[in-house]
DNA sequence: CAGATTTTGGACCGATCAATCCACTACGAG
DNA sequence: CTCGTAGTGGATTGATCGGTCCAAAATCTG
């Protein structure tokens, strides 16, 4: 060891994540990434190898962030499961004030999906992933008889999250809030 | 007059649409144009003046062609609103084989969005025009009593037009059919 | 303090970008 | 048949792209 690093690396990943968000992987240049994350060229290809490296960890950070928080308010037995889905289709008509508008995940797959098959894989598996915790939820508020049990479990779990892609591109594209508020209660009569 | 066009523009606008389709805006080079449209870059930029009119065009193109397939269905009479409705969705189950995934006009609000809000009103305009004949058709069906008269008959159709927004993102990410089958059984379920 | 090791800033690289230019071609008008 | 005009192919432009390199700076170990 000798001369420390002067930058967080996960603070530099973030900054870098917000910027591919914003902007997408195409449009975003190298010096974005160096204004953004404060960094020189050398620090950022001394920490990570390449762009699309980078790209990558911002993504995976992006989906494992919010797939852990989507997942906590899915498996809150507290909670009615209408609640629950209400609560995470509800992130698209109050979204974080400072996050940038609609979903990194959305936009990578729309923007490198038919020519990145490595990262529809890893958005995949995440979008699997939820959609099998809410699956299980649902299965177990229809053996409550919470909600009717004749439904396919599985279809409407990816129904929810289909729901959610919709209003986060509508989101991107500067949809009101009354709208997507009034598309949230639509979507829940499906229950 | 003189030496006449070699080649059909029209044809030359739907080719550059596909590209623009399938690899999104930045990715596309003047070069992959030029190979998609079978013209020479002095053609190019003498019919069209940019790389970015010619995308205008082809947005344009695209949305004029979509939205008029798409209200000649919402307006169809002789149909039940609900099977309007399921065919609208439907066209995500069972795209136009030779079409690229996905739909041009969401690709693009999702790239461009948030730094072209010219591409943002084009499409927004379209967007309303879809939805007031939605809406036009929904309060028709309920005054005649076919659907349920309590709901927001405008939020309902916002709702239809986002649920197919994320039906159009789960292709580009490539989703089963069954898989977006269920998503339509599930959001006719708000009806 | 000295030497080894890593980080850092900035000059630099070839490739590629969108766009322009120009010589040449092809055709309509007279 | 000839002239004028518009279309075409290909070379070329300056800017920017992602990525590399190197010398200077900084700090740990001994």
């Amino acid at each position: 060891m000798a001369r420390p690093r002067t930058f967080d690396e996960d603070r530099a990943v973030d900054a870098a994540m917000r910027v591919f968000w914003t902007t997408g992987y195409e449009a975003t240049s190298t010096q974005d990434l160096c204004t953004a994350t404060g960094l020189g060229r050398s620090s950022i290809y001394n920490t990570f190898t390449s762009k699309r490296d980078l790209f990558d960890r911002a993504l995976r950070r992006y989906a494992e962030h919010f797939t852990a928080a989507q997942l906590e308010v899915i498996r809150d037995e507290s909670l009615p499961l209408r609640e629950r889905v209400r609560r995470i289709l509800w992130t698209a008509v109050e979204p974080v004030p400072d996050d940038p508008a609609g979903c990194f995940a959305i936009n990578t797959i729309v923007e490198l999906g038919p020519r990145e098959p490595e990262i529809v894989d890893l958005l995949d598996r995440d979008h699997q992933t939820k959609v099998a915790a809410l699956t299980t939820a649902i299965q177990a508020a229809q053996a409550a008889g919470e909600i009717d049990a004749e439904q396919n479990a599985e279809g409407l779990a990816v129904y929810v999250f289909t729901v959610l892609g919709g209003l986060r591109v509508a989101a991107r594209g500067g949809a009101s809030a009354d709208s997507q508020r009034a598309v949230v209660e639509a979507a829940l009569r499906s229950f």
